[in-house]
RNA sequence: GGCGGGUUGGCGGAGAGGUUACGCAGCGGAUUGCAAAUCCGUGAAGACCGGUUCGAUUCCGGUACCCGCCUCCA
């Protein structure tokens, strides 16, 4: 049985992974809030999650495995998104145009995350789908005292849970003295945060004990991840950046909700994204999509490299000269093993890699070394756990049939020995390689490839 | 102000208390009409200051610089 290690957020260490079932290892990934197109930043933790998932399949069994990543579709910027459209004259109430905007959100999200290889988790709650069960563990906490109603409010009281702050290494009092808090008339104290809000005519709402109104945003994932996964589950995971408050008021939620309940036993939390040394942001201008990239013609599969080029836990750079360099070779290794049956399990190294808190460079590093031996059949088998060299990532590099141009070249070459004039082969090389074309001559024949940057467009008549 | 992360060779990026990471680029060679690709070979590192140790880039402490979070942004 391979031993798998994990950092864990919550002991700040890393530690052998015991699932509490080995029949069924549970994990929730935070899914995105469905407003918009997901950018590159969204896609780490959904990629490398993905090659978790991979792993725990192979050690468990592909059965033996529960993954849930939920759709946040209560939100104030899908609110102000609907709003916007009734404003601009679209037909529907406000609640259908919520849902006509989450629904396509939810749609790009699965055609940008499949572009990248990432398999569709075994449930993908959406919030709206839950909100009885949110308003049965708020309940909860009210009548344990653990929650108090306020002004059409409900507000969780971080003071009565001992452990607030365990996660993100903060105390309460440190917090308020940085004073950068929501002081409101309505909360016992300034880090008491909401479970639910009311709503006005404006806004989406559901009844409740404590009138029509909305969630807060993070008791959807403690009640999602307790009907799906149950009151103790093994891994939750996120962006480094949800460690805070996020993830703090979820421990604390479920909890005190469900005290018998570890929640979640292993958090995971990955690094933020950076492109070309900078945060990501919309007033830098180097904010994109994952379908702008897509569309620049940079594959998912490419994408997908570069992204496991880095250790999770590390900030990740993108960068062109990545995509390139990640291009160049998953080319080399799809030439290895093309035709090639994979190794009926991966390398040892690959997995081992793996295994040691997901060390997805290493495992990169494994790839390059398997390759450089020749062992292709190893190298596909190793890839496919990182989900790379699959067929279903294979279009982008797969040209079209080079052999007519890759004889044309071959009567040029002869003729040009003959004649000692090569003015003629080099004219065609230049124009081939301009379209991206790999070209391999030996004196047995010529082969063309479609190379870096290949363009079919450019292609000499 | 509080909390957390980082600093490795030209670039990217890992592991390991003592032995080559790996990739790209470079350099030398083979090959080629010339190239490309391929193959062979090769130089190059561990922010700074202390400590522990026979020995640290790897452990501990401090300094500097960078980054993130504390604003329902992964």
């Amino acid at each position: 049985m391979v031993e798998i290690r994990l950092t864990n957020t919550k002991t700040r260490r890393k530690e052998d992974f015991q699932p509490l079932d080995p029949q069924n290892v549970r994990l929730y990934l935070c899914g995105p809030t469905v407003y918009d197109r997901a950018h590159l930043g969204n896609a780490r933790p959904v990629v490398v999650i993905d090659v978790l998932v991979r792993l725990l399949r192979h050690v468990y069994g592909p059965e033996h495995v529960t993954y849930v990543r939920n759709f946040t579709d209560v939100d104030d910027k899908i609110n102000a998104a609907a709003l916007a459209r009734k404003e601009a004259g679209a037909p529907g109430t406000l609640e259908e145009l919520i849902r006509q905007r989450t629904a396509e959100t939810i749609g790009w999200y699965h055609a940008d995350m499949d572009a990248l290889g990432a398999a569709r988790p075994d449930h993908e709650p959406r919030a709206t789908d839950y909100i009885d069960q949110m308003q049965r563990m708020i309940g909860q906490l009210i009548e344990s005292g653990h929650a108090y109603a306020r002004d059409g409010h409900v507000l969780f009281r971080v003071r009565s849970y001992a452990d607030y702050g365990k996660l993100s290494g903060r105390s309460v009092d440190d917090m308020i003295a940085g004073a950068r808090v929501e002081v409101a008339p309505f909360k016992e104290d300034p880090m008491d945060f909401v479970l639910w809000k009311p709503s006005d005519g404006d806004l989406p709402g559901w009844d409740s004990p404590w009138g029509r109104g909305r969630p807060g945003w993070h008791i959807e994932c403690s009640a999602m991840s307790y009907e799906l996964l149950g009151e103790s589950f093994d891994i939750h995971a996120g962006g480094i950046d949800l460690q805070f408050p996020h993830h703090e008021n979820e421990i604390a939620q479920s909890c005190c909700a469900h005290p018998h309940g570890q929640f979640a036993r292993v958090w995971l939390h990955n690094e933020m994204l950076q492109v070309e040394g900078r945060k990501m942001s919309k007033s830098l201008g180097n904010f994109f999509t994952v379908r702008d990239l897509l569309d620049q013609g940079i594959p998912g599969e490419v994408i997908r490299f570069v992204l496991l080029s880095t250790h999770y836990r590390k900030p990740m750079d993108w960068t062109a000269e990545k995509a390139r360099e990640a291009e160049a070779s998953l080319r080399k290794w799809r030439g290895l093993v093309a035709g090639i049956d994979p190794a009926p399990s991966p390398a040892p190294a690959v997995i081992a890699a793996l295994a040691d808190d997901l060390n997805t460079a290493g495992a990169i590093a494994a790839l390059h070394e398997l390759a450089g031996q020749g062992d292709a059949a190893g190298l596909l088998a190793s890839a496919q756990l990182l989900g790379l060299l699959g067929e279903e990532l294979g279009d982008w590099a797969r040209g079209p049939d080079l052999s007519v141009l890759a004889a044309r070249m071959e009567s040029l070459r002869a003729e040009a020995k003959a004649q000692k004039d090569f003015s003629a082969v080099d004219a065609l090389k230049r124009q081939l390689a301009e379209a991206g074309v790999e070209i391999r001559m030996t004196k047995d024949g010529t082969e063309l490839l479609p190379g870096a940057g290949f363009d079919p467009a450019r292609l000499p008549q």
